[in-house]
DNA sequence: TTTCGATGTATCAGGTTGATATATCGGATG
DNA sequence: CATCCGATATATCAACCTGATACATCGAAA
C-alpha cells in the first residue's frame, strides 16, 4: 500500500526518504503523517526487490550495504558511518530512483485488486490520486468498484440504524456515518459522470436535449469536492 | 484502543470472544470487522492484567496456560494440543466477565488522553459510543477536543487545496476531504449544542418560545457550523 | 451420509505506528 | 565566538492490528 505511494512519487522525480514523507503529507494529504518506521523499511524492501535504486547520496558514499541482518539478537552495529570524507553538500541522504521494474510494479499495484490488508478508503484515495496514470477504462472501473463498495456499506449501515435499542450517541454516530457515506457516493457519481463525458468521443451532437455537453474539465458543480471520507468507522472524523 | 471497546461491551453483560466481535460489528459499527488476531490477544492481555475473568467455559476445561514463549526463532511448537479428553457439552467457549478493576480501567481509557497510536476518528467514534458512561462535563470536553482537532485539520487541508499545481484527481480528493471535514465539524457543533442544552439547568423558562424540554434527541440547526479550515487526509476510514 | 456453512478459539507473517537514537546543518541569542 | 535549538535525515524498536490459516464442533441441506 505504501509502496504504491512511494513509486508514484518517484515516478515524477528522484527523491530521498524524508522528502517522500513531506510530499505525501503536503501534496497527497493521504497518510497524514506516515511514520519513518514504515517508510524506511518500505524503501529497503523496494530496493531489495529492484523496484528502486539508490542514485547517489548527498555526500557520503553510503556503505555498500550495512548488512541488515543480525537475526539472533545482537545489538551492535550502529557506530560507524562517520567516515569523514566526501561530506559534500548536504548530509548523508540516500536519493532513490525508480527503475523500469518499479514502473511495472507501480502499474500492477495501481490496477491490481486491493491486495487485502488495506484500509479501504485510504487505498482508494491513493489510487485516485494516481488515476491519471490509468487508462480511461481502468479509471472508470476504479470509481465504480469504489461506488459499489460504498453502496454495500450504506446498506449495512442503514440496517444497523433501524435496529432499535441504540444509545443516543451511538445512534448519532451511525446516522452521521450514513450521511457521510451518502455524501461520498454522490461525489463518486459526479466523478463517474465526468469521466464518462470525458471518454465519450463527443458524438455528433445528436441528442438534442442532452445538454451540457461537457467540456467539463471540472465538472460543474462548483461545490464538488467531497471527501472520501470515511464513513467507515468513524464517522466522525 | 480495542480494550476500551471490549470493556465497554462487557459492562453490559458477560460474553465470549466471538460474540464480542459480532456486537462490535452489528451494534457499534466501529471496527467494521475486527480481526481475531487482534481480539483474542486483547482478551488475553485483559485477563492477564486482571481486568476481566473467565467465567466458565462451555465445556472444556481450558488448559492452564500454553506457555506462549519460545523467543529465539525456533519454528516448532504447533502440533500438540490434540489431547482429547474433557470435550464437554457445548463447545469450548470462554465467557468473559468484567471485574471491578476492569471497570476502573474502562473509565480511565474512556476519559484519558488519546494514548497515541490511535486512529483519530476511530478512537473518537468509540469514545462517543460510550459517552453515556461519562460525566456531562467530560462528554462535552470530548466533543470539544475532537472539534479542535478537526479544525486544525481543516486549516492544513485548506492550505494544501490552495497550493497550486495539483492533479485533477488529487484536487478533487482534497476538496472532497475538506468538505467532509466541514460536515463533521457541523455535526459536532450540533452535538455540542445539544449537550449544552441538556446540561443547562433549564432555567426558569424565561424564554417564551422555547419549548420542550428537551427531548432533543435530534437537534436543530440545520446549518450551524462553522468550520472552516482544514482538511486532513480524508476522513479516513 | 456427506458436505457445507456458522460458531468458536488460536496463531502467524507482515506491515504500521509513535517513540527514540544518532547525526549534521543553519541560525538565533548571548 | 560559543552554544543551544530546530529542521533535516536515516534507522530501529516494542506494541499492535490485519488477513490468512488451522483446528474443532455443530446443525441442516442434499
Amino acid at each position: 500500500m505504501l509502496d504504491l505511494a512511494i513509486l508514484g512519487l518517484l515516478l515524477e522525480q528522484e527523491m530521498h526518504g524524508y522528502e517522500i514523507r513531506r510530499r505525501l503529507r503536503d501534496e497527497l494529504g493521504l497518510f497524514a503523517n506516515i511514520s519513518f518506521g514504515s517508510l524506511y523499511p518500505a524503501l529497503s524492501r523496494l530496493e531489495r526487490s529492484g523496484a528502486v535504486t539508490v542514485a547517489g547520496s548527498g555526500g557520503a558514499v553510503s556503505a555498500p550495504i550495512p548488512a541488515t541482518g543480525s537475526l539472533g539478537g545482537e545489538r551492535a552495529g550502529l557506530r560507524a558511518r562517520r567516515a569523514g570524507s566526501t561530506l559534500g553538500t548536504k548530509r548523508s541522504r540516500k536519493v532513490y530512483r525508480i527503475t523500469d521494474e518499479g514502473r511495472t510494479l507501480f502499474e500492477q499495484l495501481l490496477e491490481g485488486d486491493e491486495p487485502a490488508g488495506t484500509d479501504d478508503a485510504r487505498s482508494f484515495g491513493l489510487r485516485l490520486a494516481f488515476a491519471s496514470h490509468l487508462a480511461p477504462s481502468a479509471r472508470l472501473a476504479l470509481l465504480e468498484r469504489r461506488r459499489a463498495q460504498l453502496t454495500r456499506r450504506l446498506a449495512t449501515d442503514l440496517a444497523r440504524a433501524s435496529g432499535e435499542r441504540l444509545d443516543v450517541y451511538t445512534r448519532s454516530l451511525v446516522e452521521h456515518s450514513t450521511e457521510a457515506t451518502e455524501h461520498d457516493i454522490a461525489w463518486l457519481d459526479r466523478l463517474i459522470e465526468s469521466e464518462r463525458l470525458r471518454q465519450a468521443p463527443m458524438r455528433p451532437a445528436e441528442a438534442s436535449g442532452d445538454l451540457e455537453t461537457t467540456d467539463s474539465t471540472d465538472l460543474g458543480d462548483p461545490r464538488s469536492g467531497g471527501a472520501m471520507t470515511s464513513t467507515s468507522p468513524s464517522g466522525a472524523s
